[in-house]
DNA sequence: CGATATTTTGAAATAATTCAAAGGCAGTGG
DNA sequence: CCACTGCCTTTGAATTATTTCAAAATATCG
């Protein structure tokens, strides 16, 4: 029943010149987060991952299927993609998504528990499972960002939960418009801005609702009231400007980020 | 303003006779998370967590509060404890009950984003944050199997954004006493039962409802409706008996849980 | 340009909340 | 031992936020 690797076949790759994102010159952004790791932080593993298989997939092709072997660590270098859980009558959480430098593939089980789609193209680079086991085994520096990796996605989801369970929808979309502000260098196509008030969506009106357990129309509905209120304007659907940051800051309860809390403040 | 270690002072000891729960000759059952893992996989650190400092907290009193620097990582001997952030306007979410072998103080940032209150009395060990990031370095094995300790709280999140997300209220609470008699040996407070269709439930109904993202009342109906169902029946408030599983878990959508779903199966 | 999918808007239905009150249980003091 | 108090839980009725169903507007693609 698993059909592990089928995507391999479908997949096609472009714009890709060297025999790998990290040994054609390009720099920095053209790494996912293990490699980012072992460049900036463990001089003895500075080539360890440049011989990942570079992937590419293009909009709308599945990365990762559920109930999928678990063989391969994907670490994205460009592009979108949403992790999401598909209940049996028929309803999806997305419970992520995920840019540039973060990787997929990580379980606690044998079969891969979710499934993964690319929203935009993906740029990635593929790993077998052992490459990171031996990194974590090898450097103890290495190990210790890893898990900073771990503690971060596990930070996002409590803000995601946090939102889910406490937060009305337009105050639910407000803060998924600030969470998508604060992870621009992630998720913007258009290279890698910082709380830049332009805010890409490079996900669906759908994609958003499953993300924030809402329907569709209460996603739109929800879009057309913080117009309404001044707080935001769109150019396309796709991609939307935040007119006022310190109101929808209110709404969307920005005090209630990890990030916000977390920090040393006077 | 940070209110940090405070709790110390208020806290009282009780029940501890040695100088430490690893070394009064009790077994595995009185071990925290990480003592656990070196003490079965790590001959070289079978001592390491033994220098631990014994903290006991009592029903009600605060563990961990929110924006306290994190100076140590605590790790549950017995008992159990909400993880729970409050938002501005009152709102409160607990993101997970902890129990036995799961530890509390992990974060990407200085202080702690989170409160962490004890819902029954509560025996710990303390560890100075030192120790688990010299464990870490200096043992790959362990490094590994913490990681796998971060990798199934991630997958607890999405469990939970999952449950908030798409199910209604009564399938939410149905999929939660699931998740509790799945996690037994973890919050049980009459020993380490395993899946025992007797559940004890150590937190209030509005602890709950803050953990489904529910109101007290929802709550309340939730189980009335259960138990008029004739899946559920309670012998006190605190302690219900599932009589019909199948039924239960039909209801809490149990296949979507991670371990359902990760798990090799022909 | 026409056809299809996506997004937005409207009106009715529903699930969950809020407000209000009653019931149950534990602890305290007479 | 019983009554009293306070807290937690349950139930009821009205209100509200969100969903569902339906259709119009807008964008996308061949």
């Amino acid at each position: 029943m698993i059909t592990a690797c089928v995507h391999v076949a479908i997949r096609e790759y472009w714009n890709i010149n060297g025999g790998g994102l990290l040994v054609n010159g390009k720099s920095e952004k053209n790494k996912g987060a293990l490699a980012t790791i072992a460049a900036n932080h463990i001089p003895e593993l500075k080539d360890f991952f440049s011989h990942g298989e570079v992937q590419c997939f293009k909009r709308g092709e599945t990365v990762f299927s559920e109930g999928q072997a678990i063989t391969q660590i994907i670490d994205l270098v460009s592009g979108c993609a949403s992790v999401s859980r598909n209940g049996k009558n028929g309803r999806r959480q997305i419970l992520a998504f995920v840019g540039a430098r973060q990787f997929i593939g990580g379980a606690s089980t044998a079969l891969y528990p979710n499934s993964v789609v690319a929203l935009t193209n993906v740029e990635a680079i593929a790993y077998p499972k052992s490459v990171l086991e031996q990194a974590v085994a090898i450097a103890p520096e290495f190990a210790k960002h890893f898990q900073i990796l771990l503690v971060n996605m596990i930070e996002s989801r409590d803000d995601h939960i946090f939102a889910i369970g406490q937060r009305t929808a337009n105050e639910r979309l407000a803060s998924f418009l600030l969470h998508l502000r604060n992870n621009q260098a992630r998720f913007s196509t258009g290279g890698a801005r910082y709380q830049s008030n332009r805010i890409d969506l490079p996900m669906s009106r759908v994609d958003i609702s499953d993300y924030l357990g809402l329907s569709v129309e209460t996603i739109s509905r929800a879009f057309s009231w913080l117009k309404r209120q001044g707080v935001i304007n769109f150019s396309d659907s796709t991609q939307c400007e935040i007119v006022d940051l310190p109101r929808i800051q209110e709404f969307g309860g920005s005090d209630d980020f990890t990030h916000h809390r977390g920090s040393a403040q006077t």
